[in-house]
DNA sequence: CGATTTTGACCGGCGC
DNA sequence: GCGCCGGTCAAAATCG
């Protein structure tokens, strides 16, 4: 009880800081919105597309800051029966991340409200407490913000669409990224002996949606996907994960790609960017190759990458520092199309753990698996105990520090220049968002079907805010890496994002949660592309 | 029996 | 024009 007590207390105070952080930060978005202004009129014409930049939002901004006053409360409950997880533990707590992937446009556009509606969670969260819970997002919810950022690929890319790519550790045949999929091809691919997989969307007939499913080359164990066009239909909650991170890395392409005045995209950098925490440093690499020019940034938490003849973003979640970096020099070769890759690495190895960063795709299978069937493999059990493997993450994340902080200490100018690009490009915030937002929507969903089994809450809870490692044979995977992500952005987030207008908006609401086992099972059995190939 | 996977054939783009 | 290669088709096989 006494622990309970000091809880709250804890979370009163950490909420009061957190709605200061939030009217800073608001502050601060709003700055960056109004240059974004400015320079929107001074730079009217750019192309051909003129048109198109007046339906196009203005600004899709992040929003990545701690929950704030009723949700905070919320989690306030939700974390009573949490069991003292340390002043650490508290602060992740606290940390709830609540992200909003907002578009802002000028004002008067009906249409512009529209998409505002669709991409801003809060907004989101409103319409599905007025509808039946459902796991379907309402059509107009994603896939229009979806649909315009693809447009506007095709648009500028008339050749070639746009893809996403996505590599992650997975000893699964392919990711589980929420989606129903069907295979319809399998070729081997010149310069890799492994077959190269190829699936469409099954959700609806008429769905455009492609996807590339091979192994890397370099490493068995990284499973590459790529993601091309957009779904034209509802999409089940747990693929809204990928397909928004997949379609706002889309954007965030293209608006690379189209414009070469990007200021801190157009000219390369590398800049670690320190986070408030040095132990829990996260990773942003930002590597952008555009024009045979490689350009990176390194900031904590995640990264960027290039590659192919397809203009491609290539989303990151392989966990050791070392494949990635080694595979920047692959993916940043001169592409022929402009190209952008993003590696949402973890090199955390306390609040973020790699492999719970990446299962939240790759081992979502599993993880359901314990609510019904066998697990698939015996890999499963090495795979859910992460804590064997914690002293060779440790040595990785060590040595990525010690590089890092090796090369960063020359490149002030360039922090600067890393903090400046991103604070300048709009799309790349909602990328960021869609990624972060896909991992703490999850794992809110997740975190609320744990919550009904009441065996289950406490594990649920303390995995929520960090050690997901105690919980791994309970939970499934997709939860785990949900939370350790989210959890981990959290902490970092606010040195990371600059122009977050904070918000307490989770993702999903309550009533998404799958309510019981039945619903999990009935979740996995939608999910059957984990045995192809 | 319907849905899905497998797998060889086919097609189109691209480079030489 | 030819061959290579990535991507798709579609019939057969397999699965549940």
């Amino acid at each position: 009880m006494d622990e309970v007590k000091e809880e709250n207390e804890r979370l009163k105070m950490l909420l009061a800081r957190i709605a200061k952080d939030y009217q800073s930060l608001k502050m601060h978005f709003f700055d960056i919105l109004q240059q974004e202004e400015a320079k929107s009129t001074t730079d009217t014409t750019s192309g051909s597309d003129g048109h198109q930049a007046k339906e196009e939002p203005e600004l899709v901004s992040l929003s990545l800051g701690m929950t704030s006053s009723d949700q905070a409360k919320k989690h306030d409950k939700k974390n009573s029966n949490l069991s003292n997880g340390g002043q650490e533990d508290d602060e992740r707590m606290n940390g709830q991340l609540s992200l909003r992937l907002d578009c802002r446009f000028e004002p008067g556009s009906n249409e512009d409200r529209r998409i505002i509606a669709s991409s801003n969670i809060n907004s989101f969260e409103e319409v599905l407490k007025e509808d039946e819970p459902t796991e379907i997002w309402p059509p107009s919810k994603v896939l229009k913000t979806a649909r315009s950022t693809d447009d506007e690929v095709l648009q500028q890319n008339p050749l070639k669409k746009a893809r996403v790519s996505v590599r992650a550790r997975c000893d699964t045949p392919t990711m589980n990224d929420g989606c129903q999929w069907r295979k319809y091809g399998q070729k081997i691919a010149k310069g890799n002996p492994c077959p190269r997989g190829y699936y469409r969307c099954t959700v609806s007939s008429s769905c455009p949606v492609r996807k590339q499913v091979q192994r890397c080359v370099d490493d068995m164990s990284i499973l590459i996907t790529t993601y091309e066009g957009t779904h034209n239909h509802p999409l089940p909650i747990s693929a809204t994960a990928m397909a928004s991170t997949t379609s706002a890395a889309a954007s965030m392409l293209q608006s690379r790609s189209s414009s070469s005045s990007q200021g801190g995209l157009g000219t390369s950098a590398t800049a670690p960017i320190s986070s408030s925490t040095a132990t829990n440093l996260h990773r942003f690499n930002f590597s952008a190759s555009q024009n045979s020019r490689p350009h990176q940034f390194y900031i904590p938490n995640s990264s960027f990458s290039t590659s192919n003849s397809h203009p491609t973003v290539t989303l990151d979640l392989t966990t050791a520092p070392s494949t990635s970096s080694s595979s920047f020099g692959r993916f940043s070769s001169t592409p022929r199309y402009s190209s952008t890759r993003l590696n949402f690495s973890s090199s955390s190895s306390s609040s973020l753990d790699p492999n719970t960063l990446q299962s939240h795709w790759n081992g979502g299978y599993r993880g359901y698996s314990n609510y019904g069937k066998p697990a698939y493999n015996d890999n499963h059990i090495e795979y859910s105990n992460t804590a064997g493997k914690q002293p060779f993450q440790e040595h990785l994340y060590q040595n990525y520090m010690h590089n890092h902080q090796n090369a960063a200490v020359p490149l002030q100018e360039n922090i600067v220049a890393a903090t400046k690009a991103i604070t300048s490009n709009p799309k790349f915030h909602s990328v960021l968002a869609a990624a972060l937002t896909s991992y703490v929507g999850d794992a809110r969903e997740n975190i609320n079907q744990g919550a009904g089994d009441h065996h289950h809450q406490s594990s649920s809870l303390k995995l929520k805010w960090g050690d997901s490692r105690t919980v791994n044979h309970i939970y499934p995977s997709s939860v785990q890496n949900v939370i350790g992500c989210g959890s981990s952005y959290l902490n970092k987030s606010p040195s990371l994002i600059t122009s977050p207008q904070q918000g307490g908006l989770p993702l999903f609401p309550p009533s998404l949660q799958l309510s019981a086992s039945k619903g999990a099972s009935t979740a996995l059995a939608d999910n059957r592309d984990h045995f192809q190939l």
